[in-house]
DNA sequence: TTGTAAGCGTTATCAC
DNA sequence: GTGATAACGCTTACAA
């Protein structure tokens, strides 16, 4: 005869208490709490008060541990404290909220290691789903592999992998690109730079072809000594700078790689007696906001919209989820960037 | 007789599956894969290898639900995508990580009814814990003893509810005040003026406070005219400044309410023809590193510490968790803000 | 309409 | 050193 261990007891009650005050049975009351449609009136409205007065509440992770799934998904990102990604994730827990998921937070600090553990922790925590912007270093990517294999469906974001089949969620800068060249092509600008970041990044490739593309567009000539790649350091930009304003074809203005970047340029410019908006014109990408209280915005800005981006990729997710989409159903959605225009 | 349901299988092994392969019981496997010491060195290796083989990794739902304690805590927070509150989530969730704990996460932006719905959600997770920065609306507090009659232990931080018995960590703006204060005396200046926020506010009393004191110390006289209260909006700064340069006594300094009312204040100042650092220099709150992209930041600003008030946070969570501290040692941590001198 | 009991994966207690 | 089994709270198929 084993020894009728005490219960615990949360302290929290449970529908086993219910049944037992109204002397009944769990089923009844689990079903009546549900509102299931065998049950008569007179008993769900006793339950239901009792309940009430009990201050039930389920215990969710009872139910999570049987029904296999958690209404909770897992994002992981690098860096919290970036506006990009804090906006991004401000739109993940909307979206996430209105589809009644609640959202599991890791971060990597663009560390490899500390990513595997999180997508560890995750997977051990039973997430429904994933939402992944991976890190500056990520090279390998089993840990994401495990979770297709344990049928965790992983959504990345804005950093995605190289890899074939993943779903993914990012913002493409070409078009965005095209339209900032030729809103300054517009203005009459004919000689225009570009401050653009390390050439490896996919990032950059996408700015240098949206402006050769609006080049070609207007029929104009593309002249490679006005693209220059820069590593976004505030002396980075001024070398850059230096370099666009030594050519002999006079620069009247400069699409540069972010809103930082522009400000950089912008002091840069500003030491050299350059009136801003006459001698030289700027446009950059990210459409921060704080650059509107700097004395000299760039005249216009591609948004990237984090926000968007968040939702979108937990739509995928959710569609992912619900079965609508398949798990083997690739999809790679590419939200256009757009010019915002702040000065003429 | 009952029909022997269809095991669901999630594809996930267990350790009955292991038991199974290996003819041993489950109890004996369970104790393997934790290095009980009453386990043979060869039923252990067994274990771990075939575990190891099968991929097997433990349903840490079941878990949660067997042990009555999930290792994950909440945050709720008015918005994700604020730079103060952004930071203080990547010190909450740095120290969680470190103490292994997750962070569930979610954003009330500042309505009521939400909040109140997420702390619902939160309880329904059966987090360990809460950390909660309140709504600027929230007025009612019922959700949060909600939580403490469930024993789940609460830390308010920043944004903390005016009742008494309560855990929390917040960061005096009184010494950084007279920090900020301190600094313009030194630099010369007698007449200073400040743009506070609503008199409601917690944040504006202390600033208020340590002015006074400030000016107590050099013992010079408190001119109640030079204290305005505004709403934080680029209006409603332009107004105070207009206000605060019309008074007799000529204003040489202000001190802000935050950095982008400092870049609110610069701009109307410019626009009075006013040289910044000559005329008129401010020194504001927040240290907001764009601030520092822009063309006039505060001449200081004093660092209010979000990254360390998420650590505290968590640390007195972690304390209140473990038995450490008990549930009804309510402890207010104060932090100390502190001026950082930009430009003299 | 309600009750009975299996089962989700794990741990822990007790017996051998 | 190992096995059998109760218990955690809930849902649900089936029986009554």
């Amino acid at each position: 005869m084993y020894c009728m261990r005490k219960v615990v007891s949360s302290g929290q009650p449970t529908i086993k208490e219910i049944a037992k005050r109204l002397n009944i049975s769990v089923s009844t009351v689990s079903r009546a709490l549900h509102d299931h449609h065998s049950i008569g009136l007179r008993t769900k409205t006793r339950v239901k008060q009792l309940a009430a007065e009990m201050n039930y509440e389920r215990n969710q992770t009872a139910i999570y541990f049987q029904q296999g799934k958690t209404f909770t998904i897992g994002i992981l990102l690098p860096e919290l404290s970036e506006a990009f990604f804090s906006s991004a994730i401000s739109g993940i827990e909307d979206t996430a909220y209105s589809n009644n998921y609640t959202v599991l937070l890791g971060q990597s600090h663009d560390d490899e290691d500390r990513e595997k553990q999180i997508i560890q922790s995750m997977k051990q925590h039973r997430v429904d789903g994933c939402i992944v912007s991976i890190g500056k270093n990520t090279s390998s990517y089993d840990h994401f592999e495990m979770l297709q294999q344990a049928r965790i469906p992983v959504v990345f974001f804005d950093r995605i992998p190289d890899l074939p089949n993943i779903h993914s969620v990012s913002c493409n800068l070409e078009s965005g690109t095209v339209q900032a060249v030729d809103f300054l092509l517009k203005q009459g600008h004919r000689i225009i730079g570009m401050i653009n970041g390390p050439e490896t990044m996919v990032a950059s490739k996408e700015r240098a072809t949206g402006y050769i593309k609006a080049l070609r567009k207007h029929r104009l000539k593309y002249d490679p000594e006005l693209i220059v790649n820069a590593d976004l350091t505030a002396t980075g930009t001024a070398e850059a700078m230096q370099y666009l304003l030594s050519l002999k074809r006079k620069v009247t203005a400069v699409v540069t790689f972010n809103d930082y970047v522009a400000m950089d340029a912008v002091q840069y410019a500003l030491k050299q007696k350059l009136e801003i908006n006459k001698d030289i014109t700027f446009v950059s990408y990210a459409n921060t906001p704080v650059s509107g209280y700097t004395a000299f915005p760039p005249a216009a800005s591609v948004e990237q919209f984090p926000y968007e981006q968040g939702q979108a990729a937990t739509n995928m997710l959710m569609s992912l989820l619900s079965g609508e989409q398949a798990l083997n159903d690739y999809k790679h959605t590419i939200m256009e960037s757009q010019l915002v225009i702040h000065h003429r």
